[in-house]
RNA sequence: GGUGCGGUAGCCAAGUGGUAAGGCCAGAGUCUGCAAAACUCUCAUUCGUCGGUUCGAUUCCGACCCGCACCUCCA
């Protein structure tokens, strides 16, 4: 089975294969930087770098485009009250928003492109609208009439034939014509930052920069538009009235939305105290790549429950994953290579690919590997994995970490060297040859103390950072 | 009210019309100077409830119960 992957569009699993069969063009909503990244932000960003990795292990090229939004209500309103220009409010939060992805080991997308630096698009992009009819102007604000656009609703499948009866309406917006309109340009309040165009002095509202932004740099239709499922409607709904009705093509191909992610069991959110922040996790002592697992093994269309249990059950699931990769670098194995343990690996490569291929399955791929990881190490264990077979059970751990990527530790500064623990080892191994356990006793406890986990082996001792 | 998602062992979580992956925890064992670490084994007659279709359903259909999300800013 090829590679497919949930289309929101048409609700269906869908065959995927870029249009120039070569190179994916793939864009990502990234953050608004008007605070640090939570969790659940890094959840969908941690989807979006699977995608990225998965397609690039499928054979494919990525030209990915992020847009970073750093204009919008949130930011002009703090920025206002700590007297910074938006440019001053922004920088830290979407330097700190890098930094973030780089420690969760999120690979940075080709292209990462900032809102306020493309309002001559938009502005022109908003023009092509009003050219074709489809904005209004009220009160000096341009709008988006979706009465002219009847596909509208075809990606959040929600039918806006009706009353919304239940739904809470916004009952401020009484300049616009339809309640469903949404703002194009919005203008220009006293003291508000806001830029001087062809269509009134004032600031993009939040839809059109991401409908801009993709088409310029990756033409009028995308191959992959990816976001957080909340992002579903309106925005994206949105993106595609605007993108659509201006080139008469369809905007994106594929959309992929995540799922949200809880925190034991419960809706996130400051008041319930359960609001985590990536540098708080690490503050309590997690290793970055340990949530980087914990949020890589629930596929991304399933709510992640983010649990404290969650993250301590992932640290001991890397160190297996780490124990096994150190007893195939470390031990000695027979000579010759075993057809079955052959066949074993082989297989396993083969369906760790088709599971990714379903819609990057990540909890069925990990399944697979601790199968794998089980099975080879029985076959060691009864002496039926050979020196042969090291290579190829390698390049499984190899596929399975360009993806993963959870195998390296990060490093902290500072500690032992290697050199100094082995030359330690060395003299404990002297010291038991000379029946003198109360030194190799002493040995030990010392590497412990320096949070070295010492392993005595068939093969002699092999050792571990903790 | 509309739309969508989900309810699988103590916890997390895949999956399939043919009789339940995997991880964590727990228990047992192997190894070892002792230990640690590591590794192995065991751990759901059962998949929210009740009906239906079927030779056979956790998997399909229907009803119901429960939880969640979106319909408003939100990853």
């Amino acid at each position: 089975m090829a590679l497919r992957f949930y289309n929101s569009l048409s609700q269906q699993l869908e065959p995927f294969t870029p249009q120039d069969g070569k190179t994916v063009r793939m864009y990502t909503c990234g953050p608004t930087v008007y605070h640090y990244a939570h969790i659940g932000n890094l959840r969908t960003f941690t989807f979006q770098d699977i995608l990225r990795r998965w397609l690039r292990a499928s054979g494919f090229a990525l030209n990915n485009v992020m847009n970073i939004t750093d204009v919008e209500d949130k930011i002009i309103r703090a920025a206002m009250a700590q007297g910074k220009t938006l440019r001053e409010y922004t920088a830290e939060y979407e330097e700190a928003f890098l930094e973030d992805m780089a420690t969760l080991r999120l690979e940075r997308p080709e292209q990462v492109v900032r809102a306020t630096e493309h309002i001559d698009e938009m502005v022109d992009l908003i023009q092509k609208l009003g050219e074709k009819g489809f904005t209004y102007e009220s009160d000096g604000s341009t709008y988006y009439r979706i009465s002219k656009f009847p596909e509208y609703g075809k990606l959040s499948h929600n039918d806006f034939g009706g009353m919304i009866a239940g739904a809470r309406v916004d009952v401020d917006e009484y300049d616009k014509d339809d309640a469903r309109d949404f703002v194009l340009w919005k203008q220009k309040k006293e003291g508000e930052p806001s830029w001087d165009t062809p269509i009134g002095d004032g600031r993009p509202g939040w839809h059109i920069e991401c409908s801009a932004m993709a088409m310029k740099y990756l033409g009028a239709t995308l191959d992959i538009h990816a976001g957080g499922i909340d992002l579903q409607f309106p925005h994206h709904e949105n993106e595609i009235a605007q993108s659509e009705a201006v080139t008469g093509k369809q905007f994106a191909k594929f959309w992929l939305h995540a799922e949200h992610l809880i925190v034991e069991g419960q809706k996130m959110s400051k008041s319930l105290g359960n609001f985590y922040t990536l540098r708080d996790l690490l503050k309590l002592g997690y290793a970055p790549e340990t949530v980087r697992f914990l949020l890589e093994s629930v596929p991304y269309r399933n709510k992640l429950n983010f649990t404290m249990d969650g993250v301590k059950a992932a640290a001991t699931a890397i160190e297996r994953l780490r124990n096994f990769e150190l007893r195939l670098k470390t031990e000695r194995f027979g000579p010759d290579s075993d057809a079955a343990s052959e066949a074993r690996t082989a297989g396993a490569v083969l369906r760790f690919r088709e599971t990714m291929d379903d819609d990057l399955n990540t909890a069925g791929a990990l399944g697979v590997v601790f199968e794998f990881l089980r099975d080879t190490n029985s076959a060691m264990d009864s002496g039926k994995f050979l020196a042969g077979n090291v290579a190829s059970a390698q390049g499984l751990l190899s596929l399975f970490d360009s993806v993963f990527d959870v195998m390296r530790p990060t490093t902290v500064a500072g500690g032992i060297s290697d050199e100094a623990v082995e030359a330690l080892i060395a003299e404990r191994v002297a010291a038991k040859k000379a029946r003198d356990f109360g030194r190799a006793d002493e040995v030990r406890a010392e590497l412990d103390a320096q949070g070295i986990v010492l392993e005595d082996t068939k093969d002699g001792p092999r050792w571990k950072r903790k």
